[in-house]
DNA sequence: TTGACAACTTACCAAACGGTAAGTTAGTTA
DNA sequence: TAACTAACTTACCGTTTGGTAAGTTGTCAA
């Protein structure tokens, strides 16, 4: 089956505004590589910040589907979360556009403030904390506590991820590959290590209240 | 003392590059908020390219010297590595500008090839390496292991380090508050647990080789 | 006094940008 | 056959971009 012609922009265009940045890409560039014209892309989306944010509307919805609810099976609550992070990983490591995309869209959107603010990743932190709270000993831990757990395994593996280049670049090809497989396994270790341990004392007695907005 | 021009360009630079990223600003954007001309920054600069450079390069600097070596003192290694990283952290949460710069150059650098590559990264990641290695369970750790540790360390801090606009959006700016101290004493913990726990098998036998290049 | 130089300025330019306007072409429906 | 529409194209347009060229001004040393 052939994709449809704004399927394959939203791929083309995907991967470039990864690599480059919204401003480091002309949507006639992007139009290029399937031999059409700019005024093609802008037919099928209007505009270049509406195809950016079609993009990022794109990854939203993959990661939700990632996200599959826990299976009924009531397993152990750290192997759960610990799956579900490397899962996690393994997709990022397989497709890092989307990461790098998401990387940029933390590093923008103070910026880009004025098109209307779309989180895409409170969905994905407001289960992995849930995740978290399963484990025994997180089990009473406020949503500061539990999303600051988060924040780090979140931020460990998507800087990984988008550092790869570097890392190769500083110690060589092999040796990346080398420390990929360390990576994921010591991630492993890491989740255990954290999850095992209590919570750090919360700021307030009430903790992190989240406000239930979209 | 009043900052000499090429400093002030320098300090407006890192500021707009940061938020904004290479493509995102212009030189006549800098020059004119100390009331330049871009010829001006050009008389400087030479290209927004070198500026770009000259950018980097006193990040580099500043980090280098941020990393000043260890006390005499032998204190316990993982409180060494704790207060390492908390003063890395915390210069990056005073100045978020840099590690939002090193981001996007981790992003971006593989488009910039071209350019002449610096590791800025490579001394502060082989120092930390070091400290790692200080910690009982971790003296025998190969490099492959012990970057792997480090990287998921950094990565946690610089990670959440330029999410602070995102996170301030999502579950608003007082639950930030909250967060942010939660994140630091849970930082502390991380660290400790990390180093308590024995790293994972490497990958190969004689593990990661670090090529001494620049 | 002269010459040199750093630190700028005004004037200008070719290229690239996002976007508009006005077609053209092919397929579908009435 | 006629009307309509999706999917494009060519032709423009105004603006912004990084960069060049050629001055101007002030300082300081010989």
């Amino acid at each position: 089956m052939a994709k449809n012609t704004a399927t394959q922009l939203l791929d083309v265009a995907e991967r470039l505004f990864a690599s480059q940045g919204f401003d480091g890409v002309s949507i006639a560039s992007i139009a290029d590589e399937l031999g059409l014209t700019k005024q093609a892309l802008l037919h099928h989306f209007g505009s270049k910040e509406a195809l950016f944010g079609a993009v990022l509307q794109r990854i939203s919805d993959q990661f939700q589907l990632l996200l599959v609810p826990p299976q009924a099976e009531q397993v152990n609550a750290a192997q759960q979360l610990e799956m579900r992070l490397l899962e996690l990983y393994r997709a990022i490591r397989l497709k890092p556009a989307q990461s790098q995309l998401l990387m940029r869209e933390l590093l923008d959107n103070n910026r880009r403030a004025a098109s209307a603010k779309r989180w895409y990743l409170k969905p994905l932190l407001l289960q992995l904390m849930a995740c978290v709270r399963d484990a025994p000993a997180w089990a009473k831990a406020d949503d500061a506590q539990a999303l600051a757990l988060v924040y780090q395994l979140l931020g460990a593996i998507n800087y990984f991820a988008i550092s790869k280049p570097t890392l190769e670049g500083i110690f060589g090809d092999e040796a990346y590959a080398a420390l990929d497989i360390v990576f994921e396994q010591q991630l492993r270790g890491l989740i255990s290590a954290a999850l095992a341990s209590s919570p750090a004392p919360s700021a307030s007695s009430d903790g992190l209240s989240i406000n239930p907005q979209m």
